[in-house]
DNA sequence: GATGAATGAGGATTCATTCAT
DNA sequence: AATGAATGAATCCTCATTCAT
């Protein structure tokens, strides 16, 4: 048999690291961190214990690289800007808010877990804080654009009511009403 | 010697609970269930390990017991109903809140440490739900009575902006600007 | 209110020794030695845990005295011996242990598993012996004069014979035919 | 390097298992169950505690595989069934017997602790009244081969003698005239 | 790269015993 | 004599991490 080329290493170093990213964040976010040993990691990963710490140093480590995973998702808000209309935009940004949300449940669970230990978990903030700005910055431009008279007090309070519908939706799940607060949102910012 | 009295008794027991509640709020509440261990929530409070389980049989039992406490603490918005007008009380409402949220922070840390892990924690729904619904009802009526023309939407929206107002402070902190937020949510409905 | 006398002092502490006895008794014999707490014992018997070590110095001397107090059950076999013909007496022996191993079955689970535990319990040794010697010659002298052939066999084999119903019964407890055995027992030697 | 090879591990997997398998009956036998840590069980195994918890899943499991291990030894009485001459055959019945309980003394002890704890450990149950019945036909048939009048008392005479001599011997052990049993059992019923 | 046996520190819980009252 | 709050050693069990293969 010929060695492996550098390229499939490469691949399978990949594929393997992604496997193990995905399976700990759904393991993480569904039982939480404390609660996930590595065993149960590779054991629904399909690999062994070991290799995880080829790939993370720790537990640790490897929350980190999860996380940064995940948070990563949050950069798709910064491909809404564009030349279309500032309500347009606006109302994309909900509908992708509310789409994330229903479809990445498990990153919401993760970073809102996380974000409760800053503590405990210090990266955590840095990356908490960014993307808090970026969104209060990028409302406060809609918001000025779209001809609010307070367009700083709307961003803060869309943030947080953006932020009370996550908390509430990861308690309540299915029984909350989500599409009612899609609905108050566009149509008193978007209409 | 007679032994102590019953009085005598039942006042050690008391003072010795509300010890070992305090210490077990603050320690879960700042650094987690699963990374609070009995021990030391005993060194903290001063007492033995074995002691703990004099007034709780498990951690379990004991987190579910602060948990309890913790929630008690929210009957006071059911003494804000009275005669006066309804935009006083809203605005005592909102007092309250962010009142609590800055005083009791240990307390808001733990109900959403514990509304995450639902699962792990099932007895937390049914007190999550009902505190959910008073407010609703008690917000609507309010709104109602103050004159909105949706009451019920607003009510949702203050609802959510609430619980995003928690979970921003319990990352951000003395960084966050509470008394903004105090002041926009007076601003638009008690005036 | 006059102080109590003598006597009833005496009295007293005999019957709240007799009750720890007893309760002791039972426990043991149900769940075990080490399945056993004081606090159970202190609970069933209607006392507090301290008085336990006003009485007993320890558990282990605790147990010590209960099963000394069981032991002395079997001195009744003493009284069997008198002027009545030998079969007679021997037929009284064997109602004497099966109306005993029904009547106090306690008692011969907690010999039973002390016995098996010598090494750990030593003081049990000497009682086992002897009365295992005092059978065998209360088994002999009988045998001999009703004039079996070979007594000192047949006295070993009744001595065996017994010790082995009753590690059946505490196994099988009802299903276990007593009966059976009582009758093979007297018609064999008794008649 | 590739890992170990199957074969490899499993070799592995098997001697470390009956290491603690024998260590286990060893120290239950001779101490007790519940006066055997699993630490010290790890310590004369030569392994670590947490090791244990790699072949069982909890100390309960580990005495019930090790009573299933004990227990399977009596599946030798099962081969001395054949066409040889039924005394022939009851006199091996014997020898086995008294050859396995000087040889597999702490199996008896374990056994009888464990049977005396049938509340405890429920699963003991079945296997004792198998045994019992086994040995009950197997003694029937033998007799009545032999041409005993009365087999099925005998039978049952015999078979509480065989328990009785357990339960002494595991007293008095070397002390107790074990030969003394098996010339009596095998004059009176063999010849 | 991959495995999983092995370790041992850490954590929840129990319980005999003490002692102030 | 009697109580029961308090202690802390001992015990079962988990799990991140290491390492020989």
């Amino acid at each position: 048999m010929s060695p492996r080329s550098k390229e499939q290493i490469e691949k399978i170093k990949t594929s393997r690291k992604i496997q193990i990213l995905e399976t700990s964040l759904r393991l993480f976010a569904q039982k939480g961190f404390h609660n996930t040993s590595i065993d149960q990691i590779a054991r629904e990963a399909g690999i062994s214990k070991g290799l995880i710490y080829n790939y993370f140093n720790s537990k640790e480590e490897l929350l980190q690289e999860v996380f940064e995973q995940c948070y990563s998702e949050f950069d798709q808000f910064g491909n809404l800007i564009n030349s279309k209309n500032p309500k347009k935009i606006l109302s994309e940004v909900f509908q992708l808010f509310f789409h994330l949300l229903e479809e990445k449940t498990d990153m919401y669970l993760l970073v809102s877990e996380l974000s409760l230990r800053v503590h405990e978990f210090p990266f955590v903030l840095q990356y908490v804080e960014k993307k808090y700005q970026q969104y209060l910055d990028l409302l406060k431009t809609l918001l000025t654009n779209i001809g609010f008279s307070n367009p700083e007090d709307e961003a803060y309070s869309i943030l947080a009511l953006m932020d009370g519908i996550i908390s509430q939706y990861l308690v309540f799940k299915a029984s909350y009403p989500l599409n009612k607060y899609k609905s108050i949102l566009i149509s008193k910012y978007c209409s």
